[in-house]
DNA sequence: CAGGTTTTTGAACGATCGGAAAAAAAGTGG
DNA sequence: CCACTTTTTTTCCGATCGTTCAAAAACCTG
């Protein structure tokens, strides 16, 4: 009951994210979201409450189907270290768009807020340690098979993998330039036994 | 001739770096540099320029102390390895500080306006690309010694350990956590020949 | 059609933003 | 002591910020 809604929430949360995503959280504004999504303030705060509460949901939807597109990539390839290559250029190919602002936006999140927005730091620690703990579950699978040096452990090497992850994506926000494939074939290679 | 300056240039761009590197561009208001150099607004504007301008040359500075604690790291070592190895700890030094935002003020602003501020982004890529031929130096020094392998391009090399620093840089930014020596002790492994 | 409920709409709020301007202050050389 | 120059100090501006609110509109139920 009630006048129904004239917009689709999922429609303004990806609207909203892209404008995030693009300019960061303190240089978007409510103006700017109401552009993005098409919607009036009144409707925006109605919806979605405050400027936080309404990042902090595009946050939690952009981690979650991290997540999931990690699945997806891991579920891409069949061993070990084919799945982590699959993660690898997974990542690569959405922090690292021919053209557009790239990156990724929960690690811009990280850098801007990070220090200081208690709120926002617990959801992106929360995120990555999940994502360190599926990648140590696959580099120990890697190791059983042999397939990944079992001369480090795997949470040395799931730190260092996001590690390099976080760099590719970093420096995709200065356009497109330099091979993430090599810097990437370097990071496998580094997870060879030796 | 004319009142002298009250105020230290060197101390003041010191205190806007600072207010800058922790809170970004956009989160640092005059009011807030007003107050990290006890200068008062109109003062300010005499001696620097607007805003932009004012963050421009707190860069500038931040870019060439940067390229000038690169060569100093590089000095305290002898063999290239070994250059590369007090590079990259001289970096993880000050971008992990065991309190405070810490991360890479180069790489923040990266992150937070590279996109869509032309000037910052120009500068950046030129610092970075200064840095990235420097390694490269020493790279192939370390090629030519036998130190580093050879089967991958020094410029290759040189791209990933740059990713390796600003994943490092990047991840500073959610406080101390993981060790960032370990990360490194596995990127300089992976420079060894095999 | 009337009552209830939710959304939409649009205006308005105080606060803060970056920036400009003018007067006061503190030095210089004549 | 008097111009002259530069910095300091303070005030002020219009624009934009995030947020709130009340009325209008659009649906459902009875």
């Amino acid at each position: 009951m009630g006048r129904p809604r004239q917009f689709d929430p999922d429609d303004a949360l990806d609207a909203a994210q892209q404008a995030f995503w693009a300019h960061g959280y303190e240089a978007t504004s409510i103006a700017d979201l109401c552009d993005a999504t098409g919607m009036l303030r009144g409707s925006l705060y109605q919806a979605f409450g405050d400027k936080h509460a309404l990042f902090l949901s595009v946050l939690d939807r952009y981690l979650a189907r991290g997540t999931a597109q990690l699945e997806a990539d891991l579920a891409r390839a069949s061993t070990p270290l084919a799945q982590l290559e699959a993660w690898l250029y997974g990542v690569a190919f959405t922090a690292c768009p021919s053209q557009g602002p790239g990156g990724c936006m929960a690690l811009n999140t990280l850098v801007e807020l990070g220090p200081h927005d208690d709120a926002v730091r617990d959801r992106l620690t929360a995120h990555f340690g999940v994502i360190r703990a599926r990648v140590v579950a696959v580099l120990e699978a890697g190791q059983r098979a042999g397939e990944v040096r079992a001369d480090l452990e795997a949470g040395v090497l799931a730190g260092y993998l996001q590690t390099v992850v976080a760099g590719l994506a970093t420096g995709a926000r200065a356009g497109p330039q330099g091979d993430p494939a090599a810097v990437i074939a370097v990071a496998l290679d580094s997870l060879r036994p030796r």
